[in-house]
DNA sequence: CGAACTTTTGACAGGCTTCAAGACCGGTGG
DNA sequence: CCACCGGTCTTGAAGCCTGTCAAAAGTTCG
């Protein structure tokens, strides 16, 4: 294995700061100089990791920090009054959660995670009090929740028009560039959400995503390695071909079979 | 009629300043005092009308403002590589769009014209030079982003889970409280936008609609007043009860029957 | 007043959900 | 080490909600 595999963030223990740690040029890519790093590095706080299963804030709690996740993953979900659930998001290492609740000062969505997970805890007060000096890091928030909205607006389109298995392929193809960026395998990972999750979060039955999964096995687009959550992607081209995806930045293995 | 009908903004000649402006409450409500209003009225354009089904920008297109709309509504959708559209949002009178163009300096959705409508303009340019000085208009501008991502989160559950019922009860109830809060009738408005257009946004067909309008008449829940674009909802508990909403607001119009 | 478009209504079909049952998996304790 | 147990995942069969196709009715506007 030359790749280096999810989870493994190096040298992460509880004293390392912002500067050192291997996720600094993910989690906040501004260009802050030594001092300015130093200063978020003294308002950052690490706490024990989470649990899996764990909730890590509720729909309506009060807002009190940023995350930025360190290693595991977490899932985030709306609840309607009736109690319905909808995931609205699944995020990785050196991904920051949380930002959509300063508007209201409450958090909009419940967050769990789905393994344990370490995050960098960003007290809000002191965050806005940052910002207000730094330019870089206000452009950085409008960036993340610019990117938010338009994510958005990409699933409302997924679960509007795709069909299951243009919606499977779709997730499959977003999850590979987004691990690609973030140096990992485009092709091999692991799904740390249930069948389950994933259908709340596609708009499908749990049933339809295993059948699709049976079927896209059957047709060599993919394979799963050892257990049901190990997935390698044998087939990008049609699994691209399905997505039907906005060019969100390159194909980031090989270039299509003809051009 | 004693309540003022929509698009008529009082006095929005191409001369009227943003002290002026009816719209000033809405459009922006920040607390800037009378000098720095006069700046922001300095770097407003006020142009001519945009046309029923005109263009405001495409997709793609260089971000070069933000609009604020004065009078008129308009539609707001991605277009798919394939070129499949998914309408994300109406906008109305008071509100602005284009915001989330800052991000990457494109508009990442197209926006077209529901019926006559006009805007004011205001260049990003300006706008990010006076944001530099105006901590309230940044924050201004986080809460407008951070509440379309609930918004867009709302819809993401509403196309995953609800039925073609609850999503129609769930946008006339929206649509209702948007009204009502700018001051216009909770109950009886004007659908500017075609069956097509809702289908698109509810992800439903056109003909769904039509049906599920047919069927509340039936049901008086609602009706429509000399044509099929003047609705008039007469019972919202029903609507309500469908719709399963996040409690936005408060219920406009009178408390629910048994409370 | 007619052409083009929008809206409505009906009949039918299909994709996905629901219901049900069995297989598989991971963790625990004897 | 292996049997057991709860949960997850898979697979099959049946049904329904909504989409599709088609045509008529209504609306808009030159």
């Amino acid at each position: 294995m030359s790749q280096k595999t999810l989870n493994s963030v190096k040298s992460c223990g509880t004293a390392v700061s912002c500067q050192d740690c291997t996720l600094s040029s993910l989690c906040l890519p501004i260009s802050l100089d030594g001092h300015d790093v130093d200063r978020l590095d003294a308002i950052i706080k690490r706490g024990r990791p989470f649990q899996k299963s764990h909730t890590i804030w509720r729909q309506g709690d009060d807002f009190q920090s940023v995350l930025a996740i360190r290693s595991g993953s977490v899932k985030s979900f709306v609840t309607s009054p009736s109690g319905e659930e909808q995931i609205v998001g699944f995020h990785f290492a050196g991904e920051l959660i949380g930002l959509n609740g300063l508007f209201k000062k409450k958090y909009p969505i419940s967050t769990v995670a789905l393994e344990t997970t370490t995050v960098c805890d960003i007290p809000y007060d002191s965050l806005d009090a940052l910002a207000d000096d730094l330019p870089e890091l206000r452009d950085q928030i409008l960036h993340s929740m610019s990117q938010e909205i338009s994510e958005d607006q990409q699933m409302m389109l997924l679960l509007s028009k795709k069909t299951s298995d243009q919606r499977l392929a779709t997730f499959l193809v977003s999850l590979s560039e987004r691990f690609h960026r973030r140096g990992y395998s485009a092709t091999r990972f692991r799904l740390t959400m249930s069948r389950n999750d994933l259908g709340n979060f596609l708009g499908l039955a749990v049933e339809t995503i295993s059948r699709i999964f049976s079927k896209f096995q059957q047709q060599e687009i993919l394979r799963f390695i050892d257990s049901s959550r190990d997935i390698e992607l044998l087939d990008m081209d049609t699994l691209y071909e399905l997505a039907d995806l906005q060019d969100s930045v390159q194909r980031p293995c090989g270039s299509k079979s003809a051009s």
